[in-house]
DNA sequence: TCAAATCGTTCCGTTTACGGAACGGAAACG
DNA sequence: CGTTTCCGTTCCGTAAACGGAACGATTTGA
């Protein structure tokens, strides 16, 4: 019917690309043979569950950054000191083994705001409602328009702008786990 | 190292099933084979990426609500549309003695969504963000605009209505204690 | 009460995703 | 210049994911 999702394998190869990796050497730290990774990313296969796993785990990135939607255009980075990001926490909830703090996000336009990595294993959930937000880790940022939704594991620098003239708008939840 | 992704095939079936649609009838939907769903559900089969995004638009969730992240195990009831709310589940975490579920949520105009009650100690957490929701226990509603978070136990029937002639959007987060 | 419909699973032939091996091309070294 | 090494693609046999059809069990309806 198609011509397949090469989406995805393009949003691959630049991920791939981005580290300096050959397709060799992903394959092989995938576990995955050459011809299945170079399928993928010129499109002409339909990967397996399993195959997306093993090639997401060896970029260390989530699934979703390989499954999710946009294509990152390239960031115009205005930095400025002082805060870009304003949050207000709605609520906290403790369990045994996590915290969960549930928070109202307003990122303003034309400043990237840098986050320091977190303690391992936080992770990050942002549910856009109003413009266009630039978020995740910073070498692999994700693009959310409003109603999307993105995530990813916090424990590397991480970042925040938006893109366009808006300000955007977010609910941001995060689960740290409790330390060991 | 397998074992399969029993995790996903779970979770699937618990969303079909919250639906009230037969194995048959999904697979009909989603224009794939009845043997297909049911080796998915039953986490005999390792399914193409090709069959994920048909099963996911089928039920109307995005890829993301079937394919969690490796670590968060299978997941707890997931409440779906009736006529005058639709919701997609966003992501799940399970915790050791809690679970919660993160979803986006339309409301549409003029009618009222009725919602038996849930079991003891679930809370709900609604965050609004267009529109003007009507929300809470059926005796007692409270009332939310953009920008507005509300919370109140589940364990009593409530309702989602909006105020005024827009639908509203509204992320939703509930938070359930493991059964006994 | 029995027939028809529908449920979810299993069987099976076809299609295709898989990895290993070969391939041509491009650097890197002698 | 070879020769070696690595690159990404293509070829190919095997394993398995696919849909259609049959299956027994259950529900529905006359």
């Amino acid at each position: 019917m198609d011509g397949r999702n090469t989406d995805i394998g393009s949003r691959l190869r630049r991920l791939r690309e981005a580290r300096g990796i050959s397709l060799s050497a992903l394959a092989r730290s995938a576990g995955i043979g050459k011809a299945t990774l170079s399928g993928l990313e010129l499109g002409t296969r339909n990967p397996t569950l399993e195959t997306l796993y093993a090639v997401a785990g060896a970029l260390g990135v989530p699934l979703t950054a390989l499954v999710l939607e946009p294509g990152s255009p390239p960031t115009e980075a205005v930095r400025v000191p002082g805060a870009a990001v304003t949050a207000t926490l709605l609520e906290v909830f403790e369990e045994p083994t996590a915290t969960f703090e549930l928070l109202r996000m307003r990122v303003r336009p034309g400043v990237v705001q840098h986050s320091p990595p977190h303690a391992p294993g936080v992770t990050e959930h942002v549910t856009v409602y109003a413009g266009m937000l630039r978020a995740g880790p910073a070498d692999a940022p994700l693009l959310a328009a409003p109603g999307e939704h993105i995530s990813w594991q916090a424990d590397v620098p991480h970042i925040y702008s938006t893109v366009g003239p808006d300000e955007a708008l977010a609910t941001l939840l995060i689960r740290s786990p409790r330390q060991t």
